[in-house]
DNA sequence: CTGTTAGCGCTTTCAC
DNA sequence: GTGAAAGCGCTAACAG
């Protein structure tokens, strides 16, 4: 009966005629003599020969792949983001184990301890949840946005702040002159906390401090939504505002959603940024709404150069990267 | 200086003052002295051990991960279909591996390499290219849609048929006497090419051949879409088709844009029915266009208890799970 | 520069 | 029942 399972080195050695310890270093790149070289090379490609990862793993301690942990797949900026996270470590020779944890605490728990015990290089994380003091010892973690108790874990984030300035300034200069805002935030403390900072305190450079709806994020969030436009919606069906900046794209469309059942046109009644920059079936270019957009790829690529950085103590704690607005059919063209 | 590593079985064999084998045995469930399991469950929590899955891997040729090969994960259909794999995937006890190909056949034959060499205890792929040739040996793949020239692959899809013919009847039903059909396939056969053929024969059960665009995908199917809608349309802007079958939602999607920026109304003048069936924002419940809708999460359940089935000679070659249409905006309601 | 060898942490015989 | 010991495939230190 033939050998049915993969070739090992020590069968490429016996088939090169040369010594274990030579076959390693050929394929770890440690010079040998050319004529050895070319013999274990042939010997190699001539069974196939494909190192072991696991016993590479075992020996050194290292694995190649990276845990990337995210609510879910489905919520189109965490597709997203794997995709980009994905695309970043295979450019760096690494794998990217995904795990979706529905936000539940105990999954997220879970995947750090798995993380751990296999041998990733390293932890990405967008959580709900404060996973501070749950992290394993010796596992680099880096954090998208969630900032953990332990207060030691390098974030990488969009510039939050900028981006409420931002959406607050093209408001006005798209005519607005009553804007509002609306957000949904989670109970955790992060970096999308400043889109409401920003936002209120580019409106109070202009003198103005908007009507706002901030609440927890929620099932009904609909209902909440509607319950703050007619709360602010006259009986000669005016509204106390011309402009509405949402903290998220999909919020920002439920608003838009409501607001036309209400008989409003969108822009010319009301004008709506929302933030994200999420796209339509993802790969068309056409947005929800008229958005702050943030760099996904370039996030990505962040958090990869760091979790796989040489040196984690010289990271920085906090990485802020710029935003950009872009228009999506519910701002008025300049 | 205190150890840095991990604790080993070693470790938890000292604390517990029992021997290394028995610590194994403990772990693996394998019948022990009553007052020696206490012992060793003591030592391992007071020690907070894992197993080291390299260590285990190797000995095993096991790894509790299965990899996935997707595109890409911006398309929501592929996102979802691996959120959908991940979840069936942790209750099994198992990790996903995601990589996106980017739809190169080198990217993905190297992803299946090193499924291959990372002991990954199978691979799941939605591919664009043949990969059939490349697969390595002893190495479990089941294919999504996707037939490959080794003709040997287990295939999951949907009834892609029945898709079609429901498409068909649901365009009759809501009153459409002239129905077209709009399809970009890939160069590669697949079970998504039946729903051309199904839609044709419900519509020939009605004696009715349709007119049809039919071509390869490409970058400018937006010209081709509204080529084909001029090319029906007549002076008087009457057009040959009051309903449109199209092969995908995104596609539809695009056809609707195309039929409204001609100045026609969806669906009074022409009614659309996708597949695939993709909400907006993957989060809602609410479809981009009236849709016959692929069954995501279950198809990926049936992949997963394929690929970790056991006796692998033993499975179905091809397994076709049904359809359902779902209103989405774009049809009359009945 | 080459070959030999000692483990990495674990599972699994096989004696006891 | 338990415990000792032999590897899984690889790397790295060391001797030649």
């Amino acid at each position: 009966m033939k050998k049915q399972s993969a070739p090992t080195m020590k069968d490429v050695a016996r088939e090169a005629g040369v010594a274990l310890g030579t076959v390693s270093k050929v394929i770890n790149g440690i010079p040998v003599g050319e004529e050895y070289r070319l013999k274990v090379e042939e010997a190699i490609k001539r069974l196939n020969y494909e190192v072991n990862t696991y016993a590479r793993g075992l020996k050194m301690q290292k694995s190649n792949t990276v845990t990337l942990i995210i609510p879910d797949a489905l919520n189109p900026f965490y597709s997203s983001f794997a995709h980009y996270i994905e695309n970043s470590l295979y450019k760096e020779g690494h794998f990217m184990v995904l795990c979706c944890s529905d936000g539940i605490l105990e999954k997220e728990v879970e995947y750090l301890n798995m993380a751990s015990q296999n041998q990733s290089d390293g932890v990405i994380a967008l959580t709900y949840n404060d996973i501070g003091k749950y992290v394993p010892q010796n596992l680099p973690l880096i954090s998208f946005d969630r900032i953990y108790s332990n207060n030691f874990t390098p974030r990488v984030a969009s510039d939050n702040f900028a981006g409420g300035v931002m959406a607050a300034e093209k408001l006005m200069e798209c005519g607005c002159r009553h804007p509002a805002f609306i957000t949904f935030h989670s109970p955790y403390p992060g970096e999308a906390d400043k889109r409401k900072d920003g936002y209120l305190h580019a409106c109070s450079l202009h003198n103005i401090s908007p009507i706002y709806l901030s609440k927890l994020s929620s099932s009904n969030m609909k209902e909440d939504i509607a319950d703050f436009i007619k709360h602010h919606r006259h009986p000669d069906k005016s509204l106390d505002f011309d402009g509405i900046f949402v903290n998220t794209d999909y919020n920002a469309y439920l608003t838009c959603r409501i607001l036309k059942d209400m008989g409003y046109r969108i822009p010319d009644d009301v004008q709506i940024i929302g933030f994200d920059g999420i796209s339509k079936f993802s790969i068309s270019d056409e947005l929800f709404v008229s958005s702050i957009c943030q760099p996904i790829p370039e996030l990505a690529q962040t958090c990869v150069n760091m979790v796989l950085s040489k040196d984690k103590n010289m990271l920085p704690s906090l990485t802020l990267l710029p935003v950009h607005y872009k228009y999506g059919g519910t701002t008025k063209k300049a």
